[in-house]
DNA sequence: TTGAAAGCGTTACCAA
DNA sequence: TTGGTAACGCTTTCAA
């Protein structure tokens, strides 16, 4: 099999040192009819650079490095995947890693990833306060996703407006008359932008609504010990005197757990519990029933964070905070059924 | 920012040469006494092996690149995030890139992704008979999922009984009664292991069944139209003298657009049309009125896959070829409305 | 504008 | 068992 042509053998083909046709490859330098000879002979070798020793020589290595809390995360997930796009389209590698619903996880994680010298760092983070991302922040440009980073202030973010959207989703299952709802939202580290409990609570408090919170299993979780979980608390928050009927999951993914809990104690959705979700993940508008859900524009969400982190390893600089607001989808919302 | 320790600050540490710390890391050879000396010198230093440099001495990167047909597609989306959850498990790194539903691009992309070098190659072809595969496996090993790769014997693959899921999605609808279906397959090249339509249509010959096939628009097409283009074939193949009153889609991506399309028409699902999907995606359980398909249990293709490919990659032999059995997994499927 | 040469941090071949 | 030393293929500084 015939090597691939490396700089060298370019450099012999037009007679020009390495160097030069180095510079000349990448725009540096070199005249007009220097870079047309150079292009036009690595053309025809079919040479390119090799990311490897290019990224040993400089330091980068024109990657973007995303960590993901959880894959499993449909949202995440999807996430992920529009990232990737974006970025390959801009002609940029993109090296994903997982900490799998894993806090302790994400350090050692981290750690590996830098080791490909990225150019870049997108993060959802599982633990926005933890500081070891003000150490990477130092380093290199990093953007999170959903939290800012709360010890990493030279961190960028992309960040719902969580007031807006619990207010949102609150005002909705109040003016179907529901007074008693159940809030889901995971067990995770405190964050900045996304105190659920908090903010629900006060917000309920506000509207003199009763609220049952259910933690979440963590993400690793098997979609049926999820559901299981859900369905023990739904079952108990149903059983009291002053029974739930509805539930509030701060995630689409545990959203579907709902759907799928509800199922299982034979509650028709919305009749007897309406579920509302978070992220307005693809599949959701066919969901039985129909889910509510709050959406974030995932679309203007990656254009924006794939734009402020490329410009900010351009410009050396932090990328910018950017604050996203929701918009309520209903899909199959009812009051509580009388009596 | 203190700079990261490097071979040289943990050959000095512990006063032995370079060459014969790197191989005592690797426990390629050294006394039990050296390894152990080296090992607790590296550790505390908080030395990592910079895997670029790695890569560039060795000519392979403990890298495993993952080139999807098209990330869009739901099967294939969840496929990639486990791949990579498994291989990162068995501490590999994987870079995932995207063909975006463009046979055309799948060279380029390959090539790029070769010059990251690799260990191994997963891929899910958009053209199987390609012969850039081929070139491929010739470097280094490689494996297919879903398709065998026409021109290169010596790749791997993970391929499906299609012909086995065919006849139970046939059996079935005949069973309910169904006399004219449509099917729904992707335009795209021939391919060894998955030609839809013929199977399809010689399946529906021997039972007497009428088919309509409908092309499904490229992946990249927004949900919007997919919809809309499936929207008017169903249209179409439901004015007709012999309504289809069932709709086989080649995946589960697709049958969601179909539900969709249903929705649209008007048509209830399962009562005025059933609509049967291919690979069992997450979600499809929780699909309004249920979604017929066809389940190839994805995390046996994963464990597989993961483990042929690293085997090859130890062996330096060419990964094997693996058949898997589909299994039906029936939601909300009738028979044709009567009249 | 061009080029020579010194890295970048490993690995692998040979010799000690 | 251990250690020089030459790659690996590029980028960059400094000189020409």
């Amino acid at each position: 099999m015939p090597k691939r042509p490396t700089l060298q053998d370019v450099a012999d083909a037009v007679g020009l040192a390495p160097a030069t046709v180095s510079y000349a490859l990448r725009g540096e330098r070199g005249s007009a009819d220097t870079v047309d000879r150079v292009r036009a002979a690595a053309a025809d070798l079919g040479y390119q650079i090799d990311p490897i020793a290019s990224a040993l020589a400089r330091g980068r290595s024109r990657t973007i490095a995303v960590l993901c809390g959880s894959t499993r995360d449909l949202w995440q997930q999807s996430l992920v995947g529009e990232l990737s796009r974006a970025l390959n389209a801009r002609d940029r590698y993109v090296v994903v890693a997982d900490a799998d619903g894993n806090p302790e996880r994400e350090e050692a994680i981290l750690r590996q990833l830098l080791t490909q010298r990225p150019d870049g760092l997108l993060v959802t983070p599982l633990d926005p306060m933890s500081d070891i991302w003000e150490q990477a922040a130092r380093t290199l440009p990093v953007l999170a996703l959903g939290d800012r980073l709360g010890h990493a202030p030279s961190a960028g973010a992309m960040v719902f407006d969580n007031p807006a959207g619990v207010t949102l989703v609150l005002d909705h299952l109040g003016a179907l008359g529901h007074r008693s709802i159940a809030v889901a939202v995971p067990t995770r580290p405190t964050t900045l932008d996304r105190p659920a409990e908090l903010l629900v609570a006060a917000e309920a408090r506000r509207r003199g609504m009763a609220i049952t919170v259910v933690h979440t299993p963590p993400p690793t979780a098997d979609p049926a010990t999820t559901t299981g979980h859900l369905t023990e608390a739904l079952r108990a928050a149903r059983a009291g005197h002053d029974p739930v009927t509805a539930i509030f999951c701060f995630s689409d993914s545990f959203a579907f757990g709902a759907l799928r809990a509800a199922r299982t104690l034979g509650l028709s959705v919305p009749g007897d519990l309406t579920v509302v979700g978070y992220e307005n993940v693809t599949p959701g508008d066919l969901t039985g029933p129909g889910l509510t859900t709050v959406d974030w524009d995932d679309a203007a969400v990656v254009e924006a964070a794939v734009g402020y982190l490329l410009e900010a390893t351009r410009a050396g600089a932090s990328p910018g905070v950017r604050r996203f607001a929701p918009r309520l989808v209903v899909r199959g919302s009812s009051g509580p059924a009388p009596g």
